[in-house]
DNA sequence: AGCTGTGAAGCACTTCACAGCG
DNA sequence: CGCTGTGAAGTGCTTCACAGCT
């Protein structure tokens, strides 16, 4: 799910699982919120409900870390703040730069998260000349081209970047030429990256597509057929309709000459590509 | 991973796995790129690559829509777009409302990957007076008071939550009593909904926090202890401090009287919570 | 008596490797 | 002969259920 090919077969990284990483800053975040309450101790069950996960994997996701429950009462919070926060290195701040300042770069700019939880915005960049010197966030946007510098002299080890997807290859193999080892990434693109670089990825029309997906099938359950198990249903109709489909695209085929661009809407609208040209039914 | 509790015991959900819907959008971009060349056929191995994706686990995705490859030849790239199209539902075009047009709402009202798939924003809604009637993205922004008349006379099912974490909750109940059963909550909070309601959480800190997590692993081998397995080191390593760990814990308990939330800092910078106060090692 | 910590069982997804079709 | 489609093996995560501290 991280490095964008080639990801490091299972080497040295035993330790915690990564689906148990993924769940700690949601801990965190709850335990944060009990501190602020100044609750000073809560069971799995109660840290496991704020959290919105089942207790058994909590207990589990913690034996990871170590024993730090007290049984019979539960978890001391400040330490099991601290603990988590040790854990995933937030003790140290973690100078980020975000490169794209469009409307999402400006908004993760200003988003609050990012200050406060070990990291710091050290640079916002832009490849556009008008945006040098303008404040975001309170912080001067600076020009691309001192991208390697702004890099090397803050130390910067994570990149953000939330640009168009065409830029997004290019200032990626920039910000790992120049130190960057984790990258996340805001652009619709799959990102080349050598190995020992971290990428994640953020795509919002991808999870709005899976919700589309899920929506779909709730509608297709009212409606249409009954209660019969969709799921060999699924499967059988899948194969069945092999032959037909067969058919169907054969003629197809033959009635469309396979698309060139001269739909003459591939400008530049927008990071993604266009409406899917879609074939009849 | 996406209900906020009680997510559907396994019921009738069979049929296509989770794992592989949630890759059926990236398969989608890399086939829409090639029709965009016009591109009339791939195979499993180029595909991947282009998806950054192995070409077995590609091959076992497709398997689940149906045979929709030639053996020898590869895919057709049109006709792969409107399969996969068809299966995520997105021949149909799903209208959503964006509420919270703060930054980040901003800045999905723009963004062009919406439009592209099959969503149209049907409305964006915000709590502030002032900005009502402003227009974000060429739409006029209307006020919350209008959310459930929005809902129902646009049949949306889908909402994207980018408020606050303070109004996350409230803003969600309201759209699920207005009729919406899919939500994509931008907001750092857990949400409860209904059964038969999706909720998917798209979370900025949190992504970065597990890079994080990954940069200082990597910093750790580079730097201390030699080639030994960290595996079982962890694990022991993990046991062993036990005993100390609850000595120095007891002693910082004894130390700090339970925060409370006297250090003047939690004002309201942003959706999230401050820094944590951390215990001394 | 209560709640954590954890082996063991169960489940889902991934990867392998090859039969089978074009 | 090449490439898909897929059983079977492998891997990792989740859930169960209870032993063991406090």
């Amino acid at each position: 799910m991280a490095t964008g090919r080639t990801h490091r077969p299972a080497t040295r990284s035993r330790g915690i699982p990564e689906a148990t990483v993924a769940r700690l800053p949601l801990y965190l975040r709850a335990l944060t919120a009990l501190s602020e309450r100044s609750v000073p101790t809560v069971s799995s069950e109660e840290l496991a409900a704020a959290a919105g996960v089942n207790s058994a994997k909590l207990r589990k996701d913690f034996s990871y870390l170590g024993s730090y429950g007290t049984r019979g009462v539960g978890y001391d919070v400040e330490y099991l703040v601290y603990q988590i926060s040790r854990e995933l290195g937030l003790t140290q701040d973690w100078p980020v730069v975000i490169v794209g300042i469009g409307n999402l770069g400006a908004a993760l700019a200003n988003y609050g998260g990012f200050a406060s939880r070990g990291f710091r915005v050290a640079a916002l960049i832009d490849a556009d000349p008008a945006m040098a010197g303008k404040p975001v966030a309170g912080i001067a946007v600076q020009h691309t081209d001192e991208l390697e510098k702004i890099i090397t002299d803050n130390g910067v080890s994570i990149g953000v970047i939330a640009t168009p997807a065409g830029a997004a290859q290019q200032v990626c193999d920039r910000l790992v030429a120049a130190g960057v080892t984790s990258i996340l990434n805001f652009a619709p693109t799959v990102l080349t990256v050598p190995d020992g670089v971290d990428v994640r990825k953020v795509d919002l029309s991808i999870e709005l597509q899976i919700l589309a997906f899920h929506e779909q099938r709730k509608a297709g359950e009212d409606a249409g057929h009954d209660d019969e198990d969709s799921d060999d249903a699924r499967a059988v109709a899948a194969r069945e309709a092999r032959r037909a489909v067969r058919e169907v695209r054969e003629a197809a085929a033959k009635a469309a000459p396979a698309a060139d661009g001269s739909t003459g809407a591939s400008d530049r609208k927008g990071p993604d590509g266009d409406v899917p040209a879609v074939m009849p039914a």
